[in-house]
RNA sequence: CGGGGUAUAGCGCAGUCCGGUUAGCGCACCUGGUUUGGGACCAGGGGGUCGUAGGUUCGAAUCCUACUACCCCGACCA
């Protein structure tokens, strides 16, 4: 399977492709830019969806689904938003193709030129609030809490599977509010499902805060995010939170009539997360022998192989085998067992190890003799022999043990690369080395921001939530600064 | 989008410079047998319009042109 596995210390991204693609996550597509997802890959996306979903129907959100093409009109109705994915915007332009006249193959039909280009979707800020607007009316219509699971498409210049691909799968809400207290309030609840989602579920510990202007989404008030620390010391934006303001209804002109019997504009927000997730789960657990998934997210959280010399072993070792996987269903774990007598245990071992499986469970002869079964947890590779006595009990603490282990081991990485840094030289000695976290004084403009990016290719990561005030000086011009923020590398 | 590289069987590669029998190799695949507690072995077998489209030539994987995809570096990137 993976033989030729390079190792995150030869090349950190040639590790990563090569793990999406070997992992059987993904491929690439004929289709510049995107992927194809495989269905281990997507069964583990199936799972980020599903608690997600269930976070957001907790939190008293409903789905709903909303067009893939945007009139090309909508998008300069809100100018910042269409400066910041003008560049990015597949663009439709035709509604048919015809025969070509040497007839071979099709050609775009001039005579089917659209009217007004439609825009495949960058994000759905305005298609969404050209509907509000006759949604919304009064107070009482007040709030609407919606999210939607869709593909969009950024035509970035450069893309890694699942990291940057030019469509991918996320979802988004768009919620709209009758007062700008009750926005915020929502916008903060939702970067708050994200950072509890990450550190429950994937595992990965996240920073929250809010970005700098520079960094803020187009058309946003204030950005809210959160960021995880990948294994080669460089961020990894997880998540976004947006405030829009009144910025979205104005431009859409969704207004409302308040208890007072005022007009007003509907405050707005937006969150969302990606398949880049899937990107940030691989790169925060993951080693050099393969992926490494947390038992909450992973499709298969427990693989059973039998060891047999001959048929009959095989149905004696089935018979206990059958028996952990009732047992093992019966506590909502997922198991497979893998009696395929076409691979050799040995190839089972490190299939299963490449794909991240947290526990596998061989059964031999000699454990049916002993009343045994062999135990090896993917986290720390390490293996153990089990009495087959009450197993479940067992391998379910064990698996709350590996998720625990991998969100600790993530969280000791996180804190030994971040650091607090107060002189240009060490921050440009720590980047160039080995990278992290950085937290710094900032004097607050963009061009400072702009400038230390220019030099050191480091953005502002985050402004801390409620971060400790402390007079310091600006790390790059010297001039005051109140509170310090998050430097790093970025994906 | 700029610079560089790559594209030959499912995967990884050789062959291309210097055009000329039937395009090879390893892994994977199929059949039979022996095997099975960390990627088995032996024997036999199948699979390729050499990325796509043109061009040069008696003849193109090989030379020329365009296009597409992927990788690396930069620019870009809620």
């Amino acid at each position: 399977m993976a033989k030729d596995f390079t190792t995150r210390e030869e090349n950190y991204s040639q590790w990563y492709n090569e793990l999406v693609i070997k992992a059987e996550l993904a491929d690439n597509s004929a289709v510049r830019g995107c992927m194809v997802i495989k269905p281990y890959g997507y069964a583990i996306w199936e799972k980020i969806q599903r608690v997600l979903d269930d976070m957001f129907k907790e939190t008293g959100h409903q789905n709903a689904y909303f067009p893939l093409f945007i009139p090309k009109s909508f998008f300069s109705k809100e100018a910042s938003h269409v400066e910041g994915f003008a560049k990015e915007c597949a663009v439709v332009t035709h509604y048919r193709l015809k025969l070509s006249p040497d007839g071979k193959g099709v050609i775009v039909d001039p005579d089917a030129k659209l009217e007004e280009e439609l825009i495949v979707r960058p994000t759905s800020e305005t298609i969404i609030w050209d509907a509000y607007r006759t949604w919304i009316q009064s107070y009482r219509d007040l709030p609407i809490l919606i999210n939607q699971w869709a593909n969009v498409v950024r035509w970035e210049m450069r893309t890694r599977l699942f990291l940057r691909t030019t469509e991918f799968l996320w979802q988004e809400g768009h919620t709209a509010h009758a007062t700008e207290a009750e926005a915020v309030e929502e916008t903060e609840k939702m970067i708050g499902v994200y950072a509890e989602f990450a550190e429950k579920w994937m595992a990965m510990p996240v920073l929250k805060g809010i970005k700098s202007p520079n960094e803020r989404f187009a058309g946003a008030v204030e950005t809210y995010c959160i960021e995880g620390l990948m294994q080669d010391g460089k961020a990894l934006q997880a998540g976004t939170s947006h405030f829009l303001g009144q910025n979205f209804a104005k431009a859409f002109d969704v207004q409302f009539l308040s208890k007072e019997n005022k007009l007003d504009y509907v405050w707005a927000t937006s969150w969302g997360v990606s398949t880049r997730l899937m990107g940030a789960l691989i790169m925060t657990h993951s080693d050099d022998h393969g992926l490494v998934l947390p038992p909450k997210l992973a499709p298969i959280q427990v693989v059973i192989i039998p060891i047999f010399r001959n048929e009959e072993q095989l149905t004696q070792i089935s018979e206990t085998a059958n028996g952990i996987v009732k047992k093992l269903k019966a506590l909502g774990i997922s198991v497979k067992y893998d009696d395929r007598d076409t691979q050799k245990p040995g190839w089972k071992f490190n299939e299963y190890e490449f794909k991240g499986v947290p526990v596998r469970l061989a059964i031999g002869p000699r454990d049916l003799e002993n009343g045994t079964v062999e135990v090896a947890r993917r986290d720390t590779l390490e293996k153990a022999v089990y009495q087959i006595t009450d197993i479940e009990h067992k391998i379910s603490h064990l698996l709350e043990s590996i998720q625990e282990n991998l969100y600790q081991k993530a969280y000791d990485f996180r804190e030994e690369n971040t650091n607090c840094v107060d002189t240009w030289d060490e921050f440009v000695a720590l980047l160039d080395g080995k990278g992290g976290f950085i937290s710094a004084h900032w004097d607050g403009t963009t061009e400072t921001e702009q400038r230390i990016k220019d030099e050191t290719k480091a953005t502002i990561r985050l402004i801390p939530i409620n971060g400790k005030q402390e007079e310091g000086k600006c790390i790059l011009t010297g001039k005051p600064s109140k509170q310090r923020v998050i430097f790093a590398r970025s994906y």
